[in-house]
DNA sequence: GCCCAGGAGCCCG
DNA sequence: CGGGCTCATGGG
């Protein structure tokens, strides 16, 4: 293994947490998720840092999931109103989301973009849910959910580790364009690093073991949180911590051919 | 009006 | 295998 390699993605973590502190994800509807009382859901109570046992019902867990899907190629704040939208309507079972047709979903995850393609594969996802089920889901080891998850159709990689380590609670690293962007521009990765690259390099590094479960959780929301505000498509390095340490190999946005 | 946001599938060489 | 295209809303 890469001595360096190993050093720089735990130092980073490190710094990561010491500046920005425990990010408590993934964000839920509404912590008390028995006795679903529709007039109150909606409403978020957003994070829960430090407390790795969100979520604790299955329901939960389902609603993750659904938030998982939701939020592909799309904001959080977007995802989250489809979520909001599910809530009001009380669709936030499997039975409870194929009970709906695919076009009277879509309306409903509207704000979610991509509302077409959404809401059919909110409906395959769920079928898959009903027939595995979450409780039998997670006796499975890691890599086997894993390859379950990616033969669904609308699971990439992403969303199957988000579902596995947020919904499931193990330790399967999640990369996203933020994290790609962060370790290229810090300089330990390079362009043609592919999603299994990140992941099992980093896993090598730190191990999917139970103990690694919060560092896990947290390493993926710390990177956004940078990401989202410092470590953007233009940067503002100025005002980033990390600065001094920085590669900033930057990513350069390829211009889009004008339609003509 | 333009850019961007916590991807994935499909098609084609 | 890998680039290019498609899917779409809402906020800055």
């Amino acid at each position: 293994m890469n001595v360096k390699f190993a050093k720089c993605i735990l130092d980073l973590y490190d710094q990561l947490l010491a500046t920005y502190g425990h990010q408590g994800w993934w964000p839920i509807l509404k912590l008390s998720n028995n006795g679903v009382n529709p007039t109150e859901r909606g409403t978020f109570t957003g994070y829960h840092p430090e407390n790795y046992e969100i979520p604790n019902t299955n329901q939960t867990s389902f609603e993750i999931m659904l938030g998982a899907i939701l939020t592909q190629n799309t904001s959080w704040v977007n995802a989250e109103k489809a979520l909001a939208n599910l809530a009001t309507h009380i669709i936030l079972s499997p039975s409870e989301i194929l009970d709906i047709p695919i076009n009277e979903l879509a309306q409903i995850i509207r704000p979610s973009g991509y509302y077409n393609q959404k809401s059919e594969r909110l409906h395959i996802f769920s079928e898959f849910i009903l027939k595995n089920r979450i409780t039998r889901l997670k006796k499975l080891n890691i890599e086997e959910i894993r390859k379950k998850l990616l033969q669904i159709k609308g699971i990439g990689p992403e969303t199957a580790d988000s579902i596995i380590l947020y919904a499931l609670k193990k330790p399967s690293f999640v990369i996203d364009a933020y994290t790609r962007r962060f370790f290229i521009r810090f300089g330990i990765s390079d362009n043609d690093w592919k999603y299994e690259d990140y992941r099992g390099k980093i896993q090598k590094v730190i191990p999917p073991i139970p103990k690694n479960l919060p560092c896990y959780n947290e390493y993926h929301a710390l990177i956004i949180q940078h990401c989202v505000h410092t470590c953007k498509k233009t940067p503002i390095c100025e005002k980033c911590f990390l600065n001094e340490t920085c590669a900033k190999k930057f990513i350069i946005p390829k211009k889009k051919a004008k339609k003509r």
